[in-house]
DNA sequence: CGAGCTCTTGACACCAATCAATCCGGGTGG
DNA sequence: CCACCCGGATTGATTGGTGTCAAGAGCTCG
């Protein structure tokens, strides 16, 4: 019988799943849909806990991994943020994502075998940690556990897609805002008062924009009430006026 | 034992795979990566085969599948090419990638359980189709075709980074031309003679770029030596000097 | 042979980057 | 406790890269 993990953060954010004694891991594993599945299944069950590993805590600016480490696992986020970063070779960084608590990151190890990214704790932040070669060897024996990787990997690049547009920065600004706000709402957080703890250098690598744009954007933003900002906490007031602002692209 | 599977298109440029009586796929299938791994397993390779189907020929401007059809297979391009195109709610469109001999599209649709976007072929093209709920099953008893898959979901996913970059025109075009370059070598193709078959519409869709920009950057490389164009068949004279541009990157 | 495209080339406008100055908050040390 | 410093954030002035508009050439297809 798998024991409880003890909490290392706040249970009111992050309680354990336990359903009678059927699920029993913490619920960053169970939202990330890694463990879920293995619920209704005993010995698995037991099998998925001896490779998850709580991992944390990574103070702001401290390396999860990096890049061209060897590939050795996924991380779901359990509370903390981080974001990914990719170096080319004359040293540009490139900030390609942010993750909130419920999301899993490392997946684009795969296939070189080696991260292709930095990920960097934004604030301080745990992790759960999913030895890979363990959890896909566990998965050709629990089709849902594969299917469940197989809808994160998918799910991963549906998200470069708002990236991808050639829009205004304002449009990105917003789509950006709002996707963030989404990502929240759906982990249980608050969809209207954010922290945002990464800089506006980040935020506008991450969106290809300065970061005096950014700052720019924000304070029209707040002047024209579709949000309230001070420092790094935003508060979303006119959600739709800002879907609307994302919705204002180049036609094409 | 089963039996050959006719060749639809010019034997040299797609042989059949035929290593004693081990892999017995077409090369698309073998190169794609999907079927390569059953080559050792004779009653695995039967279930492989009675999955794959040969489809085309798609004309241009055909669809292959299309946004929000359910999701049922992916398809390995055997001949010809094709692009990906998403579309908002407002009807404007976004190119997201080209797809060359080999590479398998499609992917993308796994988690929402419907396509996310539009397959178009650019020219007359031939697919290997797979379904996917047979493939996935036969995955969970063949370790090294779920490696393969996960394989694929991670590449594309890397893919995606080089139009995440915030570069200037140029680099960009440079880098879209040396990484078209590299996918075709990787096929057998020549890595210096190449048929772009997509308009520069699609390409200044592509890279966010107007076409009239995507021109002048074309004819500049051609002032300059890099390469020859004519219409839609392209010639890279200076690979090196393209490599060059293509890292003449903003700064961050 | 004309219709309707894609493609090219030029002139101009505008958005966002850059440069620069200032302000703010947090940490450090005297 | 305060002065100082330093990086991040804001705000302003200016520049330049790309988009837009427009006109014409070339191509394919019916």
């Amino acid at each position: 019988m798998p024991r409880k993990i003890p909490l290392i953060i706040d249970p009111r954010r992050d309680p354990m799943v336990d359903d009678g004694d059927r699920v029993r891991f913490c619920s960053t594993c169970a939202f990330s849909g890694v463990c879920i599945e293995a619920g209704y299944d005993k010995s698995a069950l037991a099998e998925l806990h001896v490779l998850v590993e709580h991992v944390g805590p990574f103070r702001a600016g401290e390396h999860v991994f990096r890049a061209h480490d060897p590939f050795k696992a996924i991380y779901a986020v359990r509370a903390g943020m981080v974001k990914t970063v990719s170096v080319d070779p004359d040293g540009k960084e490139q900030v390609l994502g942010f993750y909130v608590p419920g999301e899993v990151i490392g997946l684009s190890g795969i296939y070189p075998e080696h991260y292709p990214c930095n990920a960097v704790a934004l604030e301080t932040s745990h992790f759960c940690r999913f030895s890979f070669p363990a959890i896909s060897s566990l998965a050709t024996r629990m089709p849902g556990l594969q299917q469940q990787l197989f809808r994160l990997l998918s799910k991963e690049l549906g998200m470069t897609a708002m990236l991808a547009g050639d829009n205004t920065a304002e449009a990105r600004m917003a789509a950006f805002l709002v996707d963030l706000s989404e990502r929240f709402a759906q982990r249980g957080f608050s969809g209207t008062l954010l922290r945002m703890s990464m800089s506006r250098i980040d935020i506008g690598n991450y969106l290809r924009l300065a970061a005096e744009t950014v700052s720019r954007l924000l304070t029209r933003m707040r002047d024209q009430g579709l949000i309230r900002i001070e420092g790094r906490q935003l508060e979303i007031i006119d959600s739709d006026g800002l879907r609307k602002l994302a919705r204002n692209a180049i036609d094409r």
